[in-house]
DNA sequence: AGAGATACCTGGGAGC
DNA sequence: TGCTCCCAGGTATCTC
């Protein structure tokens, strides 16, 4: 399941297939992902050169010369790869971007919880309307202890909710929020008024270097994710307690806890984080 | 305004 | 074996 550092992985992997190559034709074969696939059948986004290619939390934004853009988003179970065009279509490739050169680039989205957006950029490098409402980058600078102590008084709900809401910080999904807060000791069912100043600092390193870590490894593979060329995220083999639960603490052997957290299942140890 | 619930979707695993 | 049921996930939308 694509979160920051799958997202990086594929954007770094695809820029070089893209760079300064322009789409000659762009085929779907549903009718819609998340939002209607019609927009991309916009003359404007054929044979306009590719300028960019870039990302924003857990979206891809490619940016043509016209400042014409797509937001993909690769939902939970999305992949991308870049194919010659004579390849076999595989079963959930439902968007195919032709390019010049005799190159594919293939969205495969199996649970279409993704989706491609097409937008118009204000400048060339600028973020789209769309992503406006986002929070901050959590690799940044801007994402630290003051900011997240800041922004978590007189919030009720849970901190572990808390560094996945998007609008907060972006690209902190369930994987990343469990090992983060594993890593700072600090139990996921807390309130996120309840951090110290000292826990936001713990936290805050604690994610950069969760995702940092894995973005060298090439991500996490679950079960769907997979880069570019198809191979596979090693992040899984380092995960401390997401998925673990009824197993050992790898640091004190207290067995593994589970709890439900926004409708999603949050593994802690019991006895590691307070 | 914030927080929780729900819909969206399909593959995979568990249980019968 | 083959069926049904449930779960996983991010985002948008709703309700309170």
């Amino acid at each position: 399941m694509p979160e920051l550092p799958e997202v990086e992985t594929v954007k770094n992997a695809l820029s070089p297939h893209l760079d300064g190559r322009f789409f000659e034709r762009i085929e779907t074969h549903i009718g819609q992902l998340r939002y209607s696939l019609a927009p991309l059948y916009d003359k404007e986004l054929r044979n306009e050169k590719i300028a960019d290619v870039r990302r924003r939390g857990r979206y891809i934004i490619i940016e043509l010369d016209n400042l014409k853009a797509f937001i993909i988003h690769l939902g939970m179970s999305g992949s991308i790869r870049i194919v010659e065009a004579a390849a076999e279509r595989k079963k959930h490739e439902h968007v195919i971007w032709h390019m010049n050169g005799g190159m594919t680039m293939r969205f495969d989205c199996p649970r279409r919880f993704g989706f491609v957006k097409v937008c118009k950029l204000k400048a060339a490098g600028a973020d789209p309307q769309e992503l406006s409402h986002l929070g901050v980058e959590p690799l940044e600078p801007d994402f630290d202890a003051v900011y997240l102590y800041e922004a978590s008084r007189k919030r009720t709900g849970s901190i572990k909710n808390f560094i996945m809401n998007n609008s907060i910080v972006v690209g902190v999904g369930n994987i990343y929020a469990t090992e983060a807060l594993f890593a700072a000791g600090i139990k996921p069912m807390r309130t996120a008024a309840s951090l110290t100043r000292a826990e936001c600092e713990s936290l805050t390193k604690a994610v950069k270097a969760v995702l940092k870590r894995s973005i060298e490894v090439g991500g996490t593979t679950i079960a769907d994710y997979k880069s570019v060329d198809g191979s596979e995220g090693k992040f899984v083999h380092e995960l401390q307690v997401y998925g673990k639960k009824g197993q050992s603490c790898p640091v004190c052997n207290t067995e593994i806890e589970m709890t439900r957290l926004g409708g999603r299942s949050s593994c802690y140890c019991p006895k590691c984080q307070k």
